[in-house]
This record gives C-alpha cells, sequence and structure tokens, in this order.
DNA sequence: AGCCCTTGTGTGATCGATCACCTGAGCTTA
DNA sequence: TAAGCTCAGGTGATCGATCACACAAGGGCT
C-alpha cells in the first residue's frame, strides 16, 4: 500500500496523474471516474444504473469498476440519500429458539438488494419497548422492519399506523396488520385436515401457537375453516404459545377424554407436548389418537411415535418476508405471488397418524 | 418539502432564530448547538464524552439534546471516522435453530455501546464463502465480526490472520482460535461427571457437537480432561454434529453393548437421538445408561425419562460474546473476567441419569 | 509584570456519494 | 442558418459529524 505501485499496463499510460488513490484506503468513485476518464458524476450515473448513459462510456466505467475493486460507501451514500438501506429485524421475545435459514433467507434477499439486515430486540416492558421501537423508526437509520409477531404490545393488536416505516410481520401482513397473501403459508393444514378425515377422523382438536405471531392465527384459521367446509367438528381450540408444556397441558387437560381422534398441534414442540402427555395418561399415539405437527423438526423424525408434520422451506420463507417488505419499501403494489403452499411447504406423513380409532360402542 | 410549516408551539419563542430546523428533518448537532448557545464542535465534544468541558456547558448541551431529541445521525459520524459501528454477526450453516436469546444478548450488548448487529449469512462453496466474507471486510462496512462457528473452510481450520477487522468466535476465541478465556463455557460438564462419578459411573462415552463449533470443542475438552483427573475411563468419544441423528447412530453402533454406563452428550437434541436410540434397542435409561444433555431445552422437561442437562443463560453468553468483541475492539487486553460457570450454567437434575447399574457379573 | 502552560471553545476542512443545475454537441425544423 | 430540442455528461453544493488547528482566558512560576 505504499505509493502507487501500478498494478496493470492499464494504468501506466496515465503516469501523470496526481496520486491515484490514498495510501491504503479503498477507491472512491474519483478514482474510478478517472481511470474511465469521465466525471465521478458519470460514474456515480453508471452505479445507478441510469438508462442515458451510451453504452461505450457505460463499458468504460464498468472496466474501471472492476479494475480498482471499487465498493460504494454505504455511509456516503446513506447520508446523502437519507435512505439507510437496513432493515432491522426484530427478533421475537418469548420463543428459545429461531430457525436460522429464515433468517440467511432473509439476510441472503436482502443483501442481494443492496440492504443490510439489523438485529434488534425490543426489551423491558411495553413502554421502553415502544421507546426503543421509536428510536429505530428514524427513517434515517432504518428503512423498514421485518418482524414475525405482532409488535403491538397486546397480541393481536395492529401496529401503530403512523409509523414513519414499512412493516412487514412475517411476510404476511403490513403494519396495519391487512394480509398479504392470505392463509399462504398455512393452507398445507387444509390438505392435512382432509387426510385425516379420509382416514375416518371425524373430532378434531387444535393447540395454537402463540397468538402474537401471524402464523399462529393463520394455521387456526385454515383449521377452522377446513372444519367448517369438511362438516368436521371441532372439539375444542385450545390456546398455546408454542410451548411443550402447552401441549403437554393441553393433552391432559382437554383433549384426554374429549372425544377427539385427531389434534392438530400448531408446532412439532408442541406436538411433542401433546404426544407426552396422552401418553402419561396411558393413552396410545396413533392407536387412540392421531396428532400432527409443523415444523419437521429433526427430533421428530426419531420420536417414538415418529411425528407427522409439515416440513417448511424457511429459507425461501425468510426471502419472501423481505422481498414483500422491500416491495413495501418501494411503494410497489404487492401483488408479489403469494408464498405457494407447494413450494414452502410438504406433509411428511409418519407414525403419528393413523386410521381413526374404531367407536367402541 | 414544501416550506416550514412550523409545528408546535415550542417553536413559537425562537421565532429571532433564522429557521430553527429544516422543515421535517431531525434536528442536527448545529439546531442543539445555536439552542445551547455553544458551537457545534462543542456538542461534538459533549457527545464524545469529552472530560475537558465545563460541567456548565455540559450541562446546556444536555438539556438542549434532550429538548431537541436529538440523536446523532450514524451515518454521518461513520462517514466522517472510517468506522462502522457495526459488528456482523455470522450465521451458521448447518444448524436448524439457533437460540434467539443468545442473539437478543448480542444485540443488547452491541446497542449499549453504540453499535449495531448485521445479520450476515455465508452460503455457497468455500470460494463463494470467502469471497463475500472478504467483501464484509472492508473495514469502512464492518468494524468486527462475530461468529460461532469458525470460519474457515475445514472444521477447527483457524481464521485467516491477515483480516483486517476482529473476529470473536462464541466468545471464547479470538480470530486466530486464540482461546480468550478458557473452558469457562463448558466447566459444568466437569461437575456433571464428577457427580456421575459419585453415582458410581467409571465408564463413559462422549457424542461431541459439530466440531466447527468453539463450545462443542470446548465440552469435548473438558470431558477429556475430566475424565483424565477423577482417573475414569473413556471408552468412546464419538464426533458428532448436534443432530438428533448423530444421538442415535452414536447410541446403536457405539454405546450399546460398549459397557459405558454414562453418555455425555453435547446437547439436548444429540442426548434425545442417544435415548431414543438406546430404547430402540431395549437399553433402557437410566437403569442401564445414564445420559446427560446440554441447553435445558424445554422438551426435555416432558420427555420420557426428564432429561439431566445443562441450563445455559443465553442471553447473557450473547452479551459476552460480544463485549469480548469491543474489547478487541478497542484494543484492549482481553482480561475481561472470564465468563463465570457458575453465572451461566446450571446443572439440571432430572431423571435420565442415576446410579450405575450393579455389575451383572 | 511577563511568560508559558493548561484548559475550554470556535473555525473551517473533510469524509464519499448524490442532487440540482449547467454546458455543449448534434440534430431537426422553420 | 439560426433557433430549439434532446441526449450525455460535467460542476459545485450538500448531507451531518469529526478532525486538526487556532485562539482566548486563566493560573502558576520566575
Amino acid at each position: 500500500m505504499d505509493g502507487d505501485d501500478a498494478e496493470g499496463a492499464a494504468d501506466m499510460a496515465k503516469e501523470s496523474l496526481p496520486r491515484p488513490r490514498t495510501a491504503g484506503r479503498p477507491p472512491t468513485i474519483h478514482e474510478v471516474a478517472r481511470l474511465a476518464g469521465v466525471s465521478h458524476q458519470t460514474v456515480s450515473r453508471f452505479l445507478r444504473d441510469d438508462p442515458t448513459m451510451r453504452p461505450d462510456t457505460t463499458r468504460r466505467v464498468a472496466r474501471a469498476v472492476a479494475e480498482l475493486g471499487y465498493r460504494p460507501n454505504l455511509a456516503a451514500r446513506t447520508m446523502r440519500t437519507r435512505r439507510s438501506n437496513r432493515i432491522a429485524v426484530i427478533l421475537p421475545r418469548s420463543t428459545e429458539r429461531m430457525p436460522t435459514r429464515m433468517l440467511s433467507g432473509a439476510a441472503a434477499a436482502a443483501h442481494e438488494a443492496g440492504y443490510r439486515l439489523d438485529v434488534v430486540s425490543l426489551e423491558g416492558d411495553a413502554a421502553e419497548r415502544a421507546a426503543h421501537l421509536e428510536s429505530l423508526l428514524q427513517p434515517e437509520s432504518t428503512d423498514g422492519i421485518l418482524s414475525f409477531t405482532s409488535l403491538g404490545t397486546n397480541a393481536g393488536d395492529p401496529a401503530p399506523s403512523d409509523f414513519p416505516v414499512p412493516i412487514v410481520i412475517d411476510g404476511v401482513y403490513d403494519d396495519q396488520m391487512r394480509s398479504l397473501g392470505v392463509f399462504a403459508d398455512a393452507s398445507m393444514a387444509a390438505d392435512m385436515l382432509r387426510h385425516l378425515a379420509d382416514l375416518g377422523h371425524r373430532r378434531f382438536i387444535h393447540v395454537t401457537g402463540h397468538p402474537d405471531w401471524a402464523s399462529a392465527r393463520d394455521r387456526r384459521a385454515v383449521y377452522e375453516a377446513t372444519i367448517a367446509e369438511l362438516g368436521l367438528e371441532s372439539v375444542a381450540v385450545v390456546e398455546g404459545d408454542w410451548s411443550t408444556k402447552s401441549g403437554w397441558d393441553a393433552a391432559t387437560r382437554v383433549i384426554a377424554g374429549s372425544g377427539a381422534t385427531a389434534v392438530f398441534a400448531a408446532s412439532d414442540h408442541v406436538a411433542f407436548g401433546v404426544i407426552l402427555g396422552l401418553q402419561s395418561l396411558g393413552i396410545q399415539v396413533p392407536r387412540d389418537v392421531s396428532v400432527f405437527g409443523w415444523d419437521d423438526d429433526e427430533v421428530g423424525r426419531y420420536f417414538r411415535p415418529r411425528l407427522t408434520t409439515i416440513s417448511v422451506d424457511r429459507e425461501r420463507q425468510g426471502r419472501q418476508a423481505v422481498r414483500q417488505l422491500l416491495a413495501l419499501l418501494r411503494g410497489e403494489s404487492l401483488q408479489v405471488r403469494p408464498v405457494g403452499a407447494a413450494d414452502l411447504n410438504r406433509i411428511i406423513l409418519r407414525d403419528s397418524t393413523g386410521p381413526a380409532p374404531r367407536p367402541t360402542a
């Protein structure tokens, strides 16, 4: 980095130039411009894909960019444009683990669009959370917010509608909880319920996920709609919170003795709780009750009985959520094709579901 | 953008000022300076906690800052200082779920120090990953990197030592895999092994986590050291990858029939695999073999047998990792008190461990 | 008193990209 | 042929905070 070590024949012709770059610093548009023989403004146009440029000029700039290994300084860009090119991901509280691949997918989609993903955790009570959120919401600081749970203090609350930046919840709702692609995520539940109905099941119970989560609400809505559509009976909808405990409690307090023969658990962890709770009472799965979960958690493959579940393409779900948000940012219509169920989700039949038991009459 | 719509009574008193602020824009140090009756530079000093300021001046500036709700523009600061105030968190590949609270803790610690946390996923093959990493490593873009797995292409590889930014792996290693606080995280394993030895166990097996992870290597090292220290026998160390499958495979291929009576599984998920695998062969836990895991996964509380494990303060672990990195960034010595085992981790005895079986001989 | 040093604050330049506006070449049209 | 238009690209200001340096006030020392 000590001075100007010409690193290619291209430089030689320009030896009259007064120091190609400041020592050790990454190249700027000015150096690119000098090398390409254009003005810095033309380089800026190039970076913005300005269509009015002559192809010839474009090529020269592109070569200079490549040769110098130029990368735009995002801070400078942010300062001038007053857009941060950042998306904040709000971590869910009260959830022990989150899918890594969903974050990966979101990060990848963001990077491809020139955005970066900030992790933010909202801690403390409602007031602290609101204050923290507000500090994020300076458009200087964040262009948009991606969350997987509702941001309000109460479950199901819509986010305040006067937020200065767009917010997407779980890729499914916008900041006012208007659905963007109705029930796209949960539609596989309908197929599963139909399958169980074909196996003779008539009386169902659903143990929900945490109601703050859009996906939990979706699954419940699809459950209720499908039960109605197929003329089945919903013995109960038990409000859970994604926890194994909520599954266990549902099993021991509600499901056992209810007459239900099939249980839709909002997640595999809930399903584990349901099955273990039923087993603790001597109720066998699937002989007496069929249970299925959601997530294709690896433990389910080795569990006894092996768990019937729905696998989810987390990576793609994350990407899609970011795409929805980016579309909102650009002010585009949100008619992005909703996440196709067949693309994302897949039913995995294992041993925790089976034919409905014969009525012992 | 059409002029200056005065937006509140507070502005009225200052009508003599030549445009308190440009309409709709957040306040800058200049406005703060004007309100406080000092120069913008003094405000800057205030923001940097310059000790040479007179208390009186400090107070005036503080009041102005509070009154205007001033917040520094991070992009401008970044541009001038050439430090991004960002920490990149590299998501582990090949791990399904990661602890949310660890991220929360890391994000909180970063925010408190004026940093933000970027999520980055390195995708693709080794070359692509390296290229992506390199693009992150412009100091303009990222001040430091926090990872939980090694960044090299091969397991256990140290990261290239010429990285231009500090890297901390799991809060335990720096970029050259020099240990920062030896075995701090895993030390609880020693107590657990001692406990099992007290119960009569002599022959142990360890199923490791993925060797890319510092925590997996630490746990293994502590296992081996403790076995030696207590004069016990390690029948085998089975290389796993945190997966339930690796636990199942270890159980069915190595543990069964090995004569070992106690198994240290690197995580609860591995432990589930071990137990389910043993059970599938008719081996009972803990009657024939004791098994303990690590993480205090909620499912373990309801599992049969209820899983003995070690609970981890994820939140604090995340904070600590960031603090280590920040210390590196400031060039401080890393003699931050290593994460005290007693603070972070706690042994939780449940039903999957018990006295060693009597030799049937 | 006069000098120097310390302490506290102000002035102007700077970081790199973009924006608003300007210039000049080439072409069309009256 | 001159006015008018379009197309390509250049000039200088700008975003907000920090840095280097200058300067003023006050205190201690000879």
